[in-house]
Parts: C-alpha cells; sequence; structure tokens
RNA sequence: GACCCGUUCGUCUAUCGGUUAGGACUCCAGAUUUUCAUUCUGGCAAGAAGGGUUCGACUCCCUUACGGGUCGCCA
C-alpha cells in the first residue's frame, strides 16, 4: 500500500513558515516512500477565505519546489480538491453517520456523541498519548454541522482523509488534542485511520507564537529578499529535525534522501533569521557563477542599475560576500555607476589619516601614468607611490577602497581596479582627494 | 483553571546508562587577505530544580518550576 499524505491549509492569510514547514515534512515523506502528496484546500469558512490567499498558497509552494501529485490545477481521481466544492460529498457521508445513531441535534446544529472513555492514539513523533474522554468538561461533544447546514472542520477533514485514502497525516501540533475527535470519528464511520505524525510548532526568537507579521513569518517574503527556496527548505527542514549528522547543508534531493519521521523532534522551535541567512550563503556560494549572475540579475535590474558587458565578472567579485540577493544591489553599485554615495563615517575615518589626502593624490597621478593597466600594475604604483612618502602600501589600500567605492566594505581590491579600469580609477581618487 | 506535549550552550541541535557533553548560528580573539569583508583557526557558552532507581544518569521514574498546545456552530 503505498503512501499518501496530503498539506491542508486554509486560504485565510499568507503561506507561513509553519505551514511551509508542514508542507515540506509531508511531501518529504511522500517523495522518500514513493508515495503521493495532496494538496486540499480547506476553503469551508467562507467569510474568511480568500483567491488571493489560496494564490499565495500555490505560489508558496511552487516557490519552494514543493509539487503536489493531486491537488488544484493538477486534477487527480478524488477531485475536487476545494472543499467548497465538496458538500455532496460531505452530506452522503453525514448521512451514514446519522445512521449510527451518533450525532444528536442541539440548537439546530449536530453533535457528535463521544464515546465516554480513555483514547489512546500512537503518534509517529509523540509516541502514545492517552487522553480521558470520561472529562466531559475538557471534551464536550463536538459540532459536526452548523444551524446554517455547513460542516466543521473535524467532519470535513476526517471525511476527506477518509476519501482520499490518506495514510499519513502529517500536521501541527496545535492538533494534537484534535486527533482523539478524529479517531472516534473515523470508528463511528467505520473508516480505518490513518497514522498520525504531529510536529512541533515554530516560534519567534523569544518564544511566543510566531504570527503573520512577525520577520520571517511569511513565506512571500523570502523571495522578495534574496532567498534560494533551496535555502528556505534546507532551514525550515532543521527546524524540528535532524539529520542526526554534524551535516547541515543539504540540497532538496538530499533531503529527501534523509528525512525520517522518527527524527522529528517534540520541543518547539525558535526562529533564528540570522541562521536562515547563513543557510542562504551557503547555498549561494555552492551555485556556479553563471546560475549566480542569473539568479542577482533581477535585483540588479529592480534596483535600477545598468547591466553592463562585464555584468558576470562583477557578479563573481561578490557572490561570496553577500547573504542575500537583495544584498548584491547595494554591494555593486558603484562598479556599475559613476555616481554612488561615500558613507559619511568611512570618509571621516580617511580624513582621520593626516597623509591620505596628498598620497592619494600621488598616486592618482601614478594610475594616469600606467600604459597597460591591470590590478598588479596598480598595485606596484600604489606600493611605489607608499614607500616613496615613507609610508607603509597597507595604509594606502584603505583610503583607495573609499575613493573607489565610497564605503568601508566591498569586492577584493584588485578586483575592484580590474573592473573599474585606468579612466574610472584615476578619475575616482581625483574626485576624492577634492573632497578631502 | 482542566487536559496534553515538551525542557542540553542566547538560538538550532548530537548523545538511544559510562563522552574532557560534539557540531552549527551569533559574539569575541588570532591568522590570512600588502585593504574592509569573505575565509581559516581558536575561544566564550548547556544537561531547569529537587528527589529516587543504578556500581554509574543528560539519558529511566516521580514531584515542582518554566515553555508551548488544546478546551469554538475557526481551521
Amino acid at each position: 500500500m503505498s503512501v499518501r499524505v496530503r498539506f491542508a491549509p486554509s486560504p485565510t492569510g499568507y503561506l507561513h513558515v509553519g505551514g511551509a514547514r508542514t508542507a515540506l515534512f509531508n511531501w518529504l515523506f511522500a517523495r522518500k516512500h514513493g508515495g503521493s502528496f495532496i494538496l486540499r484546500v480547506e476553503d469551508t469558512d467562507e467569510a474568511r477565505n480568500t483567491d488571493a490567499a489560496k494564490q499565495a498558497i500555490f505560489d508558496g509552494l511552487n516557490w519552494l519546489g514543493l509539487d503536489w501529485d493531486e491537488g488544484p490545477g493538477k486534477g487527480g481521481k478524488h477531485a475536487p480538491y476545494f472543499q467548497s466544492e465538496r458538500w455532496g460529498i460531505y452530506d452522503a457521508w453525514f448521512a451514514k453517520l446519522v445512521a449510527t445513531g451518533r450525532v444528536y441535534q442541539d440548537d439546530g446544529a449536530w453533535r457528535f456523541r463521544f464515546e465516554r472513555k480513555p483514547v489512546t492514539m500512537r503518534d509517529l513523533v509523540c509516541g502514545e498519548v492517552t487522553i480521558d474522554y470520561r472529562d466531559e468538561a475538557n471534551t464536550p461533544d463536538m459540532v459536526v454541522k452548523r444551524t446554517d447546514g455547513s460542516y466543521v472542520f473535524h467532519f470535513v477533514n476526517v471525511v476527506d482523509d477518509l476519501e482520499m485514502g490518506i495514510t499519513h497525516v502529517i500536521r501541527g501540533e496545535d492538533h494534537l488534542m484534535n486527533t482523539p475527535k478524529h479517531l472516534q470519528l473515523i470508528a463511528a464511520l467505520g473508516g480505518t485511520p490513518p497514522h498520525y505524525a504531529h510536529i512541533p510548532l515554530i516560534l519567534n526568537p523569544d518564544g511566543s507564537k510566531m504570527s503573520k507579521r512577525d520577520a520571517g513569518a511569511a513565506v512571500d517574503d523570502y523571495p522578495r529578499q534574496g532567498f534560494l527556496p533551496g535555502s528556505v527548505v534546507n532551514f525550515i527542514a532543521l527546524l524540528g529535525w535532524s539529520p542526526k549528522t554534524n551535516e547541515e547543508i543539504f540540497t532538496l534531493a538530499e533531503l529527501v534522501d534523509r528525512f525520517a519521521l522518527e527524527n522529528v523532534n517534540r520541543a518547539p522551535g525558535r526562529f533564528d533569521f540570522d541562521k536562515c541567512k547563513w543557510v542562504n550563503q551557503q547555498h549561494l556560494m555552492l551555485l556556479s557563477p553563471a546560475d549566480f549572475t542569473l539568479a542577482a540579475q533581477p535585483f540588479v535590474a529592480a534596483a535600477g542599475l545598468p547591466v553592463p558587458a562585464n555584468f558576470a565578472a562583477v557578479m563573481a567579485a561578490v557572490q561570496d560576500k553577500v547573504r542575500l540577493l537583495g544584498e548584491v544591489p547595494p554591494a555593486v553599485g558603484f562598479l556599475l555607476l559613476d555616481e554612488f554615495s561615500y558613507d559619511g563615517e568611512t570618509v571621516a575615518k580617511v580624513r582621520g589619516n593626516g597623509a591620505a589626502k596628498e598620497l592619494l593624490g600621488d598616486l592618482a597621478a601614478g594610475f594616469n601614468g600606467i600604459s597597460t593597466w591591470s590590478a598588479d600594475a596598480a598595485k606596484e604604483v600604489l606600493s611605489a607611490t607608499a614607500r616613496a612618502a615613507g609610508a607603509k602600501p597597507g595604509q594606502l589600500m584603505f583610503p583607495l577602497r573609499v575613493a573607489l567605492s565610497g564605503r568601508a566594505h566591498g569586492p577584493d581590491l584588485g578586483d575592484m581596479l580590474d573592473l573599474l579600469g585606468k579612466d574610472r580609477c584615476t578619475a575616482r581618487v581625483r574626485r576624492f582627494v577634492a573632497m578631502l
């Protein structure tokens, strides 16, 4: 019997990292076992559902690379995959439930009568958990059909899992206490329950519950900032799951290979944005120069910067220095345009070096005299200029960096010299000298 | 409040009774880069508390504390 798992989001907002990780674990489990990953949209709450939210879910999953085998846009033998289109199915199952005598009317709504006994479940992550249903105050009979005739989550969720032949339900821990309810419903309906695995929730850095507004919460924010989908998948996989080795950087395919529900942790994890960015940097460095250039180009264009002939060389100069693609434009702006801003604090630092102005003046003259420009030739001139004034070459390098880029941090000085060329370097040093 | 799950460096984690408790992020230091960053090396930093069980406990059990979850005609 092959594995069938599902991701069943409710389209009431943007795709959340917690939801994305639930989807990821389901997807990994399906791929690992050669099973099917089903996307089912639980849009029964018409008042709160929006088309934009549905689209955000599809976009988010697509961006992350989590393709579904059955679901919206894909079809499948259990279509439709929107709960709002499955009323007939629910009516039929509800009739079945009524026939068992386990539901009764209450204020126009229908409640399911729980069996008053301890209910034990075997969770693939949490182990054996028993909830005592003799405590009626804690487990009141649940409404399955509302006064307005619509069905509540518990009922449609269970019916669809049964209908769609779901074998493993992998979901957030917030559903753990719902599971005995679902088990009782399934038993009443004469169905076979799936296996359950409840994964721990993702919290904010301060331990509070992560909401949509918190940094890192919305999946659609990641592409905007310049994360690679593989980085995000890698990072959220590590939040709550461990390969049990010291390795941390994985491709999607490697995650499929390593993933196992037994290695999912039970304690909730906190979201560490710094580490997420570090993971992205690792993935960025693994990209071929051509792929990095391709990935970075939209960010450069969006920043209004030109894309010159030596663009690939410019990208190569910063590939291993950025953590996000969004950091690329500010890092290369001075290489693509002659007009750029100078960082005040950094310029002040150069001014503090009394000899810098004169040395840079000499350097500009030296640059101008170079017949065949190259980074090495420019560095030789720099060394000679410094020594002639009784200074060390190193003392001139930082001022030169600032003269060329306006900032303290950036690519290797040699790369800058190469990329900018003789005329630009000379002109920029002269312009900077005038500023001092 | 009741019920459920959980608790190893600040954070993510390894450890399935015997380890100097390992790795990573962050931070700090040194080295390299004739420059800043990158990189490399090193360092700081942990078993919530108290009881048991055991020759021996981070690991098993109990209690307490703390954190999270659930108790809807939301999903």
